[in-house]
DNA sequence: ACACTATATCTTCCATGGAAGATATATGCT
DNA sequence: AGCATATATCTTCCATGGAAGATATAGTGT
């Protein structure tokens, strides 16, 4: 196959260091780079929405909360990978923009739960399906067959890096 | 195989959204939250050496560049993945760290190089040793075959995505 | 040589998120 | 009940990086 750009890291690095085995580094490095990649390219779609990366990601976990389509704040951190201090500040500009509203949890005075409001279900559902569309773009240059094992793979290894629950 | 934590939210997704096809998320959403993962597990070892991960990406292309250690500070933009702008300011705080050093170009007066002190190159030597050591520990958790399938697929698809030079 | 445009780097301003502290409430123990 | 500890959220401070402007120097056409 053809010489990508992770290829020529690896090359530069055998040449200094052929002391070591960088190998791992065809696996993490291009998984990095794609990562970078792609997440450049679905915050366009996000920015055609009027949202950055974190504020879909708050909406996204609200959506497919199902009714009522809320959360509390501390869910929304799992949920988002990030922490609550992140999501108390998305929050904030999420509630400024009209898309959702902050509650005093019902069973926990210590507890708020955020919720979607009408317009903020109507745009994520917009956003959501742009969103698709777009992820099915990004994984046009593989096979079915390419992406089916693609995925599998990917499931072991988060599955051991990410023990359940 | 067991279900994890995509599989979960796909699953929601499939009970609101039944009208999308939100398979792209198994590849897509599993590669994001692997890079997050790796990324943290990573930045653990960079700060055992004083480094933060962007540092360290500066010091590591500088490395691998061979004697005398240096380049032009957009070209560690372009290797490194973020603005000029941004590694200028690595750069000040290596350079304040007694890691690297700025210079003038020869050839060009508009250009600077930035080359690696001897503690530099002392520092990512046994920083990028480290470094290895540890992302063969993240992967672990797969066999060498599913290993370099794994590298295949990302490199197909990394290629698609970074069209060569 | 001069003017215009292009390029390399740096600077400034802003957005975002993490870490740790602050606050309010819950829970458990005596 | 009362007190200590735990928990949920928010706030404050700081680090980092992007975008766009500022500066210096190159290159190009006349």
């Amino acid at each position: 196959m053809n010489e990508d750009r992770v290829d020529r890291i690896q090359a530069a690095w055998q040449t200094e260091r052929p002391d070591l085995d960088v190998s791992p580094q065809g696996v993490i490095g291009r998984l990095h780079r794609l990562a970078a990649h792609l997440t450049a390219e679905l915050a366009v779609v996000y920015a055609k929405f009027g949202l950055s990366e974190g504020e879909f990601d708050v909406l996204a976990a609200l959506r497919r909360a199902g009714t009522p389509y809320e959360r509390a704040p501390g869910e929304i951190a799992l949920h988002t990978m990030v922490t609550t201090g992140a999501v108390s500040k998305r929050v904030d500009r999420l509630e400024q923009a009209g898309l959702v509203r902050r509650m005093r949890s019902s069973t926990d005075g210590r507890g708020r739960v955020v919720r979607l409001t009408p317009a903020g279900r109507r745009l994520i559902d917009k956003a959501f399906s742009a969103h698709m569309a777009n992820e099915q773009r990004l994984l046009a240059g593989l096979s079915a067959a390419q992406t089916s094992q693609l995925e599998g793979l990917l499931k072991t290894w988060l599955t051991d890096l990410e023990p359940p629950d």
